[in-house]
DNA sequence: ATAAAAGTTTAGGGTTATCTAAAAAATTAT
DNA sequence: ATAATTTTTTAGATAACCCTAAACTTTTAT
C-alpha cells in the first residue's frame, strides 16, 4: 500500500508523463510538487523499490503498469470527489482541487464505489476532465485548443487545460462553462484574442491565453 | 493547526474524559490508541505546548477550553461524516466508523459547513450520538441504558454505547434500531435478559450485556 | 576537445511519531 | 513504615519525509 506522500509522487509522474508514454526527469517532479530534488532522488527509490516506476540514475523515471494502475485511482478518486462537490454540495468549480487533494486519499474501495453511484457515473470533473472507471478506463474524445480553431463551425467547450482558480474564476465571468456550445465571430490578428458567442446569445472576447487553455471540439 | 495525529489524540482525550470532565491517564490514552505510555507522554507535552491540555507530571491531564472546542469540531466532522455515508451513500450502520476516522481529518471548514446543509442538519449520528453544531454545542438528552428500566412504559431507543459493527450487526439483525419504539415484555431474572417488543409488532430477546449498551429514553 | 553550466545523487541533518529499556514516582500490600 | 508493584517518564533508536551542501554525471558552449 501506498501512503499518502507517495501518492502524490505518483500521480504526479503520471500526468507529467502523458498518462505514462514519456519518462519524467526529477527536476520537473520538484518543480510540480514544490520539493528540492534531493528529496524526489529519494521518494523515486522508494516507489522504484515498489515497482511503481522504474528508474534508471540520471535518466529519470517511468511509470510501470502496476503504478501507472495506481495513479489512475488517485486520479479517480480526485476527481469523483470534484464532481460530488459541485454537484452535490454545490460548491463553484474554482473551490474545488485543495479540498479533492486532501479526499482523494481516503482509503476504502467501498466509498469510492457508493461515491460513483450516487453521482450516477459521471464521466467527467467538473473541468472536463475524463474521470477513470473502476478498472481504470476513461473515455478519450480528441479536443485541441480553442486557439487552434477558426471559421464559423459550431464548437464545444469540453475541459479546461489549467484549472486554477483565477482562470476558472474568469470563465465563469464571463459565461464560459463546460458544454457551452460557441461560435467564433472574429479573431483579432493583433493580439490573437477572440470574438466568440455563446450558446447563441452572449457575445465575449476571449484573450490568447485563455483561448489557449480552453480545449474543445469541432 | 493540529496533525492528524494530534487530532485524534486529542479527540480521545475528550471521549475519555467524559467530555472533558475529569482528568485522564496516560495509561488510558495508550490503551485506547493503541500505542505505548511512552508515546502518549510525547503527544501529552505537545499537546500541552499547544494549550489543548493542561498536564501535571505523573497526575494525568486535562482538556482545556480550546481543547475541547478542537476536539468537538473534530467529533462534529467524524458524525456528520457517519451520517452522510448511511443517509446518502447507503452504508450500514456497521461500515462507517473506519473510514469516518479518516474524513474527519479533511481541512476544510467550507466543506464541513456545506455537508451540513446538505445533510438539513442533522442532530444525530446514525448511532444516535449527538452532533455538535458549528459553535460547538449540542442537545443533550438524558438517556439510560435499557437494562436500567422496567415496566410496561413505552421506551425509545436512542443510541449505542459500544458501537462495535459486530454489536451493531446483532442488533439490525433483530430489528432494533435508532428511533424504534419498544416495551419490556418480560425480564428474566436468571441471566438479566429481555423479551421486548418492537414497534408493537415484533417480539425479540435481548441479552443484558446488549441492554446495557443501548441507551434509551422512557 | 575541453571547460563551464546544469542537473542529479549522495551525505549528513532536522522533525514527527513511534518503539524498547531503564529510571523515577506513585500506589498498594504487608 | 517499609517493601513490592504498578504507572509514568526519560533516554536512546528507528522510519518516513524533507532539507542544505557537496560530489558526481550529463549537457551545452567555446
Ligand atoms: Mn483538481
Ligand atoms: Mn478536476
Ligand atoms: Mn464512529
Ligand atoms: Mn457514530
Amino acid at each position: 500500500m501506498l501512503s499518502y506522500t507517495e501518492e502524490n509522487y505518483l500521480k504526479a509522474i503520471y500526468h507529467l508523463s502523458g498518462s505514462g508514454a514519456k519518462a519524467v526527469l526529477t527536476s520537473e517532479i520538484a518543480e510540480t510538487m514544490n520539493t528540492r530534488a534531493a528529496s524526489v532522488t529519494d521518494m523515486i527509490k522508494k516507489l522504484s523499490a515498489k515497482n511503481m516506476i522504474s528508474y534508471e540514475k540520471y535518466y529519470g523515471v517511468k511509470i510501470t503498469r502496476q503504478g501507472k494502475a495506481e495513479a489512475l485511482m488517485v486520479v479517480r478518486k480526485h476527481r469523483l470527489w470534484e464532481t460530488f462537490l459541485v454537484q452535490k454540495l454545490h460548491f463553484s468549480w474554482d473551490e474545488v482541487h485543495d479540498v479533492a487533494e486532501q479526499l482523494e486519499h481516503i482509503q476504502s474501495a467501498l466509498l469510492i464505489e457508493k461515491l460513483d453511484e450516487f453521482l450516477e457515473f459521471p464521466t467527467v470533473d467538473p473541468h472536463g476532465h475524463p474521470i477513470p472507471d473502476k478498472t481504470g478506463k476513461f473515455v478519450e474524445v480528441r479536443q485541441i485548443p480553442l486557439s487552434d480553431c477558426s471559421g464559423k463551425k459550431k464548437i464545444t467547450i469540453r475541459a479546461v487545460r489549467n484549472g486554477s482558480p483565477s482562470f476558472l474564476q474568469y470563465l465563469s465571468k464571463n459565461g464560459v462553462y463546460i458544454g457551452a456550445i460557441i461560435t467564433i465571430l472574429e479573431k483579432i490578428e493583433f493580439d490573437g484574442s477572440l470574438e466568440i458567442m455563446i450558446d447563441g446569445k452572449k457575445k465575449v472576447f476571449i484573450s490568447r491565453e485563455a483561448s489557449q487553455n480552453l480545449l474543445v471540439t469541432e
